[in-house]
RNA sequence: GGGAGUUUAGCUCAGUUGGUUUAGAGCAUCUGCCUUACAAGCAGAGGGUCACAGGUUCGACUCCUGUAACUCCCACCA
């Protein structure tokens, strides 16, 4: 057969995850073996790959073939989110685009329109997973506003409702002017920005000067309904009680004292403008100030709440200015008075919108709330099962995070002014009493009964609810644990066992998940959670569109194969930590599919020999093998343990290294040179099968990185019953490893290595051969390897010697002398520099080691086996520095 | 302002309850090789007073304290 020069990725892999769907491996239904499930961070509708999903999406596929490869029941579960306020936001766009106007649809027709460009658009991401390899089970693609889902997300509601948890009330609450909705605090991202501290003087009503107030928003004076200053403060002790004018609009307002305000920041004097700021609202309340509201939905001012003050012209004009022109202006026309004492740089936080990145608005408004507090109190277990590891986070650290933010819990706003989403179902008549109730009907009937009516004509809510108060739902609603709970698929995969995503929605979706979990099934939602940090650029800044640092994943997949994209994104991706990603990593993968091509080639190219018992050859290419067998059976097994020790600990990145370096190493550059064949000789066909065998593990033991081209090899390194994709592992068997063999496989290396170094600092050409010499008291042990010792430092003969050989290179390893004999003229002077240069390493080591030993305390203390150690490296650096100076004397 | 974390080779990171030969890997660098699986390769090499300063200890990259730098989370001092 003729392979390929290169590994070829782009059709084998289109070949082989279209063979897996076809046998159907990724499905899974309930039965007798333990469930291994996951469910996958359902990725906005809207959505396309990119690089955090890659890394995300690529960890979820290992765990989840490696659990398949296990003989667990493997099940990972697909989806997407529906997105409210993103995809609202693409379809308005794309109304914009076709000329129509988001307020001229009715909310059916708007509807329409969206489920539209969903199905159009929304399943884009989840084809992008497949070419990444990713082993879900297509069949359970779930979405969060499928039908049942979406009445799974209203039970939940009524049933909160009725518990007396979710209640709807007038309070302050975030405002994105952008999307015209309210915010929960989790979506306000706050930064820092360059902004200006205004000085403003506020006159006094009985003449005789003015206040002056810092503020960062002169654009709500108008809105003022107080000035604040500290009781404390001797500056204006005497103004308290008295009254000021606001400029422009020329209120009197009183200037009022309390402890809130610092006196040591600005003037220390504080305006009071409850409609449009948290802090300010909760003052007026206290003071029982009115709360007089200047700004619109879209942070346009409004004169509407001025009216019954006769505002003037000047305050009318500014009607339907927007925020941040308004305060240009009205600085403008506040200066022209001659009010404005000065302008600060200031550098300040501002909150924005996580979604529109619009600046966030403080605004008064009537919306539903989720009381967190008296949530928690009733489900303890949200808290307690992270702190007592009963649900596992990964890294550790997010512990703490955790604990604090539930134990800071604020309420949730869940109400959003959207139409795409669950339309909150609360019922309405004209005098603006409700119900709460899953359809008209049933409302009308609870309505009735309620209040004592009848044939009242209700209206349900025009707001729909938080996205993320439908996806707290989706470990469990996947599988219809909510909407037709008890059910068998529920039963059996819930709780789901690991959840991998990113740290920046622990808050989001990870606690709110929890706490679903255990309020609405009394149960954990998963067993383990493995955060993933983010994805930046080579020099740590976040992949962003404004950069352009953000790479095309399906060009990268194009360009370099699934397999390498997996790895290269794998290899760099530490656990817990951030991941820098750099192309380079992913030519290293691209490097590695062709290092196995090229393993699978070489062993292809052998040629079985047909067994004659009397080839005196056949003996000792047998001999000589036994020991590279031996050795590298040993060293797969101990490796397979390790990369099952880290992988328990999520260590992927670590288990990836160490098989990378098991294959490139100590399989291709150690095992296969020991047991590859003479040039044009056949191999004996028990070793052909062993290398077989092991290929076949090294294959299996890689196959959840990169699920390709391991499995094309496995195919091609024999006739094989079965797909490497369902290949069941040997498991938790008891490996037996024997420590000595793989030391006598070390010290190997170390003498060709060393031997080899030798040569290169006597410039002995690869081709030029040597006659060894040994001075060893181990003779039988060398006999074992004397074949590969002499293949791979090109020695023509080896023999045994007693005593010191003239004219030759001398190398030490450990206790024994190797004598390097060449027709080459021997450099004495660099071989002497050598052999002094480890000879005053030995020494210094050698002094270390006895500076611990004379020490009694050491000796007293120290417990027995470390005492044994140091024992035996000073013997060792002794024996070593003997060997050493015997072979300095000799030159 | 509060809390958490990080700091080890040019870069990215390992380093398990303090003692495994006076610290390891990959990438990068340098040297020599087109050796019949692989130059996308092979064989070698160089490179670190483990951020800094103290302390505990027979012994510290590892534990404690302080300092510095960076990162993240929480918190709307206008």
């Amino acid at each position: 057969m003729e392979l390929t020069k290169n590994f070829e990725p782009t059709a084998i892999e289109a070949k082989w995850y279209k063979h897996w769907i076809d046998k159907g491996y990724f499905n899974s239904t309930p039965d007798e073996r333990e469930p291994y499930t996951i469910v996958i961070p359902p990725p906005n509708v809207t959505g396309v790959l990119h690089m955090g999903h890659c890394l995300n999406n690529t960890i979820q596929d290992i765990l989840i073939r490696r659990a398949r490869m296990e003989g667990k029941n493997a099940c990972w579960v697909p989806g997407t989110d529906h997105a409210s306020i993103a995809t609202e936001a693409k379809v308005v766009a794309m109304l914009r685009e076709r000329g129509i106007k988001k307020s001229d649809l009715s909310r059916a027709e708007f509807l329409t329109y969206a489920w539209e460009w969903k199905e159009k658009y929304g399943g884009i991401i989840l084809q992008q997973l497949k070419k990444l390899g990713c082993s879900l089970d297509w069949n359970r693609t779930a979405f969060t506003m499928d039908d049942d889902y979406y009445k799974a997300v209203i039970e939940i509601f009524i049933r909160l409702f009725n518990d007396g948890i979710i209640y709807r009330g007038l309070r302050m609450v975030n405002w994105d002017p952008a999307s015209k909705t309210a915010l929960s605090d989790e979506e306000v991202i706050f930064k820092e920005i360059d902004s200006k501290l205004y000085f403003v003087q506020y006159p006094l009503v009985d003449g005789g000067g003015a206040i002056t107030v810092a503020t960062t928003r002169p654009e709500t004076i108008l809105g003022d309904v107080a000035i604040c200053v500290n009781p404390l403060d001797e500056r204006y002790k005497n103004l308290v009680g008295k009254q000021v004018i606001v400029p422009i609009i020329n209120r009197k307002i009183p200037v009022i004292a309390d402890e809130y305000v610092t006196m040591d920041f600005g003037t220390g004097a504080l305006k009071i403008t409850p409609a449009h700021d948290k802090n300010d609202n909760e003052l007026g309340r206290k003071h029982n100030l009115k709360a007089l509201n200047t700004l619109d939905a879209e942070g346009k001012f409004t004169a509407e709440e001025l009216m019954h003050e006769n505002p003037n012209a000047q305050v009318l004009a500014y009607n339907g200015i927007d925020r941040f022109e308004l305060r240009k202006l009205i600085v403008k026309d506040i200066e022209a008075i001659g009010q404005v004492q000065k302008i600060e740089e200031y550098k300040g936080q501002v909150g924005t919108s996580e979604r529109t990145g619009a600046i966030i608005e403080s605004r008064l408004s009537l919306q539903w709330f989720m009381d967190m507090k008296k949530f928690i109190a009733l489900n303890p277990e949200v808290i307690s099962s992270v702190a007592t590891d009963e649900i596992k986070l990964h890294p550790a650290k997010l512990k703490n995070t955790y604990s604090h933010w539930m134990n800071n819990i604020k309420d949730w706003c869940i109400s959003r002014q959207l139409w795409w989403g669950q339309q909150i179902p609360a019922w309405y008549d004209e005098e603006g009493r409700f119900v709460v109730a899953e359809n008209e009907e049933k409302a009308k009937e609870i309505f009735n009964s309620q209040y004592s009516t009848s044939n009242v004509q209700l209206k349900q809510d025009e707001d729909c609810l938080d996205t993320w108060f439908s996806s707290w739902l989706w470990p469990m609603e996947v599988f219809k644990g909510i909407s037709n709970s008890n059910n068998a698929d529920a039963n059996y995969y819930y709780p789901s066992t690991t959840l991998v995503t990113g740290q920046d929605i622990i808050f989001f979706w990870v606690a709110r998940m929890i706490m679903a979990g255990y309020a609405f099934k009394k149960e954990m939602p998963f067993k383990d959670v493995y955060f993933t940090g983010m994805v930046r650029d080579t020099q740590g800044r976040k992949m962003s569109k404004q950069l352009g640092n953000s790479p095309d994943l399906l060009g990268l997949i194009d360009k370099y194969g699934a397999d390498a994209t997996r790895f290269g994104i794998m290899i760099a991706s530490p656990a817990g930590n951030d991941l820098l990603f750099d192309e380079s990593s992913l030519e290293q993968g691209r490097h590695f599919n062709n290092k196995l091509w090229n393993a699978l080639k070489l062993i292809k190219n052998w040629e079985l020999r047909i067994r004659n018992e009397e080839d005196t050859n056949l003996q000792s290419q047998l001999t000589t093998h036994h020991f590279a067998l031996d050795w590298f059976e040993n060293r797969l097994n101990e490796v397979q343990l390790e990369v099952d020790e880290l992988i328990k600990q999520f260590k992927l990145s670590e288990a990836l290294k160490v098989i990378y370096s098991l294959i490139w190493d100590d399989f291709c550059s150690w095992y296969l040179e020991w047991a590859k064949p003479g040039f044009e000789q056949p191999i004996e066909a028990s070793v052909y099968e062993k290398t077989i065998k092991f290929f076949e593990e090294l294959m299996q033991l890689l196959h959840p990185f990169m699920p390709f081209v391991t499995e094309e090899i496995y195919q091609l390194l024999k006739e094989q019953k079965e797909d490497l994709c369902i290949r069941q592992s040997i498991g938790n068997k008891q490996i037996a490893i024997d420590k000595n063999i793989l030391t006598q496989g070390t010290i190997l290396k170390q003498v060709i290595t060393s031997i080899r170094e030798a040569r290169a600092k006597n410039q002995l050409k690869p081709k030029e051969t040597i006659d060894l010499h040994i001075q060893t008291i181990d003779v039988e042990n060398y006999k074992a390897i004397e074949t590969i010792l002499s293949k791979q430092v090109n020695a023509q003969t080896i023999s045994f010697t007693n005593e010191a050989i003239a004219n030759t290179i001398v190398v030490v390893v450990e206790n024994d002398k190797f004598y390097i004999a060449s027709e080459k003229e021997i450099d004495t002077a660099s071989l002497k520099e050598t052999l002094l240069k480890d000879l005053e390493h030995q020494r210094g080591f050698l002094v270390s080691v006895q500076k611990k030993l004379s020490n009694e305390k050491f000796v007293a203390n120290a417990k027995p086996e470390v005492l044994a150690v140091e024992q035996k490296k000073q013997a060792d650096a002794e024996a070593r520095i003997k060997t050493i100076e015997e072979s300095l004397s000799t030159m």
